[in-house]
DNA sequence: GACTAAATTTCGGTA
DNA sequence: TACCGAAGTTTAGTC
């Protein structure tokens, strides 16, 4: 990891064409050759950036950018694809290098997943006597979180989500046109489930007969302990 | 800014709960209170980070963070979330501080937005005697991107995609639904126009009898350029 | 490897 | 300000 603060410009062009005027910014070179062009503000996206594969190289200065004032440039060009960076240093304010070694790398406990197990264990919370067929009930476009029965017997699919938004609903809506031509499960009702919905995803899927249920998440892992308490 | 290479572990509390165990990274401190935590490898995505406006702060040590061989430690926090950071610092490698001010920004030069033009321009490519009605036209559920009529007269809705993907298809498909209700419009057909197709979107596209466009944008903006040429 | 869905998404535009 | 869609999205998981 090489990391240098510089007065310089940018220019982009491959998915895009961008530039970045001149100004001091933070440059973060990577082992796998890539490049961060960070500047004091924003969140984690940097200005502007190569993915690797790529590779870095130093770009021979002409009459015309020495005579403007740049020291230093660098080519950063995409191994795949034509992108290529060019960065024009025109003064190196700070350049350090460090060996950080491999990464052990992120340990996340997730949430759709913890959602999906708790509503399975708390089946109950989307109807007095429904009772859970199984998580992850494969289809042939892609597996259903929850198949459910209700009180009655009838099937019911439920898609959960965190943030409900349409395309949860249009997902939702394959799966029930696809298991609604299945004799042994048809009829089967949809319900959407998510910490939050967003008013047009609840109007698009209570237009399409799909029952919308808002998640306390906090509620159901308090429920959870409880549970585990005893 | 402020940039730090430590070896280091940090803990996220929020939206989820994470943990990097202890490892050299680089920890860039921004302005605005906002940290991000780069490792060397990896894309632009930090491995960890806290979003603005949140405040860091230093937090006094244990013994036994002490014992364990932790010299400093960081709060960040959220300040409208309950969101949490905490960095734990066990051997300071790299500590600088550097005045960037207010970067100019990005100037670029988009591409969706640049084919719906090209594309409005040269409407004959959807199909000989095809004219131009309006862009971003408007519907209760969101704008189309293009809405043109054919050589008969008959309305043809367009949606332009960079990658062309079976969401792109959902959405088409709505708009044409709504559409198809309105009598002065009705019936519309449908155009799903992109610089790449997905072999999937194809197909469910044209079951729907949604026609499919690839779109050469080399091609198209060197008619432009053609065209502005007299 | 291709494709799909999620993301602590972030970012920009519009109503 | 909230909501919605795009992103040079990136990333993770599945087929």
């Amino acid at each position: 990891m090489r990391i240098v603060v510089a007065d310089c410009s940018v220019d982009y062009a491959g998915r895009l064409s961008a530039h970045l005027p001149r100004a001091k910014r933070v440059l973060m070179l990577k082992n796998d050759g890539s490049i961060l062009v960070h500047s004091d503000g924003g969140s984690y996206k940097p200005l502007n950036w190569m993915s690797p594969p790529c590779a870095l190289a130093p770009v021979e200065l002409s009459e015309e950018q020495a005579e403007a004032g740049i020291v230093e440039a660098w080519e950063v060009t995409h191994k795949k694809t034509a992108d290529k960076l060019v960065v024009s240093l025109f003064e190196i304010i700070h350049d350090s290098s460090h060996d950080l070694g491999v990464d052990p790398g992120l340990i996340k406990d997730g949430v759709e997943a913890h959602l999906q197990e708790l509503l399975a264990e708390q089946i109950e919370l989307v109807g007095e006597g429904h009772t859970l067929v199984r998580r992850e009930y494969m289809t042939a476009i892609g597996p259903v979180d929850i198949l459910a029965r209700d009180a009655s017997g009838a099937s019911v699919a439920i898609e959960i989500k965190r943030r409900g938004g349409i395309d949860g609903v249009e997902q939702l809506t394959r799966y029930l046109e696809l298991m609604n031509r299945d004799p042994k499960l048809a009829p089967v009702r949809g319900v959407f489930a998510a910490q939050e919905i967003k008013p047009q995803a609840r109007t698009l899927a209570e237009d399409r007969g799909i029952r919308c249920l808002v998640l306390d998440y906090d509620a159901m892992r308090g429920m959870e302990d409880q549970n585990t308490l005893f």
